[in-house]
RNA sequence: GCGGUUGUAGUCUAGCUCGGUAGGACUCCAGCUUCCCAAGCUGGCUACCCGGGUUCAAAUCCCGGCAACCGCACCA
């Protein structure tokens, strides 16, 4: 990942400004503040929660609702077997070296790979074995030439006894894609054993990361959405490519990003399929909704991008895969989500583990008729002959190719087998009509997979903005935390009680209130701005004689009047997209 | 994990050299005032990261821990 925009004075860095706010106003704070903290954990406070519960239901909205997939809730904890079956356990597992002098860590399977030991033979090794290695083929400390101290494993997955029994070794799953997978055969049962079909999980994830940095970005505890859409191969058109077949992917490929070149080359989702780029449609068609998903939390197109990931960076279930990358201040290129084609691989895999079937069937549209030659030993023939090597015999022939004994009895009336001359009259050839009606199969499976964590930091950042000196939060009004702040012009003359209720009726009518009665008029707008706030309504003088109330709009501070009466209408179009500011009311002369 | 820097109210910070238990600004709360963009006045709440040591006395000096930031490493 590069890292460019670095910035080397905290200052003037977008990250600190918005963490500092996310703590002041209550979007999220490190946890566990009252014993010292504990790095790479976090709270997300009311608006926080509220914006990221906004944020994922963006991600339904596009996901879930418009191509009907299933959404399930699973345990955090899983037994041992899970992660052993998935590869989780070998691959989350990686053994370190400390040069004793310098203390710089090294990956002891990097060090063995440049003396042209495979990753996989390490992966066999124990540590003593390791040691002995890095000893007989001298491997001292590439930076300072020092020998390495003991070799150690890291094991970057939480791990956990289940009961108190010390055996039933549990993990804290780093993904939650393994419990779609293992609840495979119930959720095929759902969708009436129907392909394609997708499964959805939103929930926390745990990666016990050495050295968790960079706030919201990488935690040990965070919320990952892991989409896994299962189709058969053979099949694999996506019904819904022409809804997204003009969207525009800026792909960085592998071949740019060999040449040491970071330029991206925009292509249609059709031009991207018709050229090979991205080898699969249902692929693409998630792609090009996660790139509508962050434009519709705030993130231009040109802030983001797709890179292909070269063989070598690719997860060991992957063929093709991609990772969608956006634009931030402080990190440069930030990942957001990663796109997988995970073919049969993790299906498979458990299917091994568990020896549970997970294949599907599925019938031909046309049978498949096929005459069959049937060699067919006549056990009461070769009973007499044979006696107690008869059933010997009568198996010895059956393995032959049918073919080859036909031939044999055609040419020379008998046959040889194991040393025993077999004639014609003791086997019956037929010709036996079959009829395959359909096979069984592993299903394929793209996985689009995001940080929701990471999601909502971006959705802060491209919301931040300043304006005559003010921090604004300029959210898409669909994922605004308060969608309505209501406040009565003075806290007195009866204003404040209208202000109440019309708060309260906005409520009942389903919208996110605030109401706020402290300060003059203006601080409460600027309070409301970095809050983001999406509207102000205001009730004055003129509502107690009319009934009408000022609204006013958080990114232009423009201001129209409008009745209470047909308030709940007009926001309910506003919200939805279907109306703009100007259309909510009159407008006012300022 | 390693090395460097740092840790004082919600936020920004003064005080630390040379020990005598904290001062400001903004925010927040209450009251007054104020008829639409952080106005003003009065009052109020709130802090020395945690633990240990030295000392009559520690925000200050020493040791240990934790956390943050910057580099290194790590990020299946």
């Amino acid at each position: 990942m590069s890292s460019e925009a670095k910035c080397s004075k905290p200052q003037c860095d977008k990250s600190v400004a918005i963490n500092e706010l996310a703590r002041r106003r209550g979007f999220f704070w490190p946890s566990f503040e009252i014993y010292g903290g504990s790095g790479g954990f976090v709270t997300y406070g009311p608006l926080g929660a509220r914006l990221k519960q906004n944020v994922e239901a963006k991600l339904r909205e596009l996901m879930v609702k418009k191509i009907g997939i299933y959404e399930i809730e699973s345990s955090i904890i899983a037994p041992g077997k899970v992660f052993e079956a998935s590869g989780h356990v070998a691959h989350f597992k990686e053994p370190m070296v400390e040069c004793q002098k310098c203390h710089t860590r090294f990956r002891a399977d990097h060090l063995l790979e440049e003396k042209n030991i495979s990753s996989k033979e390490t992966e066999k090794m124990n540590l003593e074995e390791i040691k002995q290695e890095l000893i007989r083929h001298q491997v001292v400390c590439p930076d300072c030439g020092s020998p390495f101290g003991e070799p150690t494993r890291y094991l970057t997955m939480f791990e956990t006894t289940i009961g108190p029994y010390s055996g039933a070794v549990g993990y804290g799953r780093p993904e939650a894609a393994q419990n779609i997978f293992v609840e495979f055969n119930r959720l095929y049962n759902v969708a009436r054993e129907k392909l394609p079909f997708g499964a959805l999980q939103i929930g926390h994830a745990l990666r016990n990361e050495i050295s968790p940095r960079q706030g919201l970005i990488r935690l040990r505890e965070f919320t990952i959405a892991d989409l896994e859409f299962f189709f058969d191969p053979e099949e694999p058109d996506c019904q819904y490519l022409t809804e997204v077949e003009d969207e525009v992917l800026p792909i960085l490929l592998c071949d740019t990003r060999l040449k040491e070149c970071e330029d991206i080359t925009n292509f249609t989702v059709k031009e991207a399929l018709d050229k090979s780029i991205i080898k699969c449609q249902w692929q693409a068609f998630f792609m090009a909704q996660a790139k509508r998903l962050l434009n519709q939390i705030g993130v231009p197109t040109e802030k983001q991008r797709f890179i292909e990931k070269l063989t070598w960076e690719k997860a060991h279930y992957s063929t093709q895969s991609f990772d969608q990358e956006v634009l931030v201040d402080r990190w440069g290129w930030v990942e957001v989500s990663g796109h997988a084609y995970r073919t049969d691989y993790d299906l498979g895999c458990h299917m091994k583990a568990s020896g549970v079937d997970m294949t599907v069937y599925k019938e031909f549209k046309n049978p498949i008729e096929s005459e069959e030659l049937i060699v067919k030993p006549i056990v009461a023939k070769l009973g007499p002959v044979y006696k107690g090597d008869a059933a010997k015999v009568a198996a010895a022939i059956a393995e032959l190719p049918a073919r080859q004994v036909a031939d044999a009895m055609e040419k020379d009336g008998s046959i040889l087998v194991e040393g025993y001359q077999i004639l014609k009259e003791q086997v019956e050839i037929s010709k036996q009509k079959t009829i395959v009606r359909g096979k069984r199969f592993i299903p394929h499976v793209v996985e689009p997979s995001f940080g929701c964590d990471r999601l909502l930091y971006i959705a802060l950042e491209y919301a931040y903005g300043i304006k005559n000196d003010r921090v604004v939060l300029g959210f898409p009004r669909t994922i605004a935390p308060i969608q309505v702040g209501v406040y009565p012009l003075m806290s007195r003359d009866g204003l404040d009680t209208k202000a109440k209720e019309v708060q309260r009726m906005l409520a009942c009518e389903g919208f996110m209130t605030d109401y706020d009665e402290t300060g003059s008029i203006g601080r409460r707008y600027a309070r409301a701005d970095e809050a983001g706030v999406q509207l102000g309504i205001t009730i004055d003088y003129d509502t107690i004689d009319d009934n009408t109330v000022t609204i006013r709009d958080r990114d232009s501070w423009q201001q129209v009047r409008a009745s209470i009466t047909n308030l709940p209408k007009l926001l309910q179009k506003y919200f939805k997209g279907k109306a703009n500011f100007a259309d909510l009311g009159s407008q006012i002369k300022s």
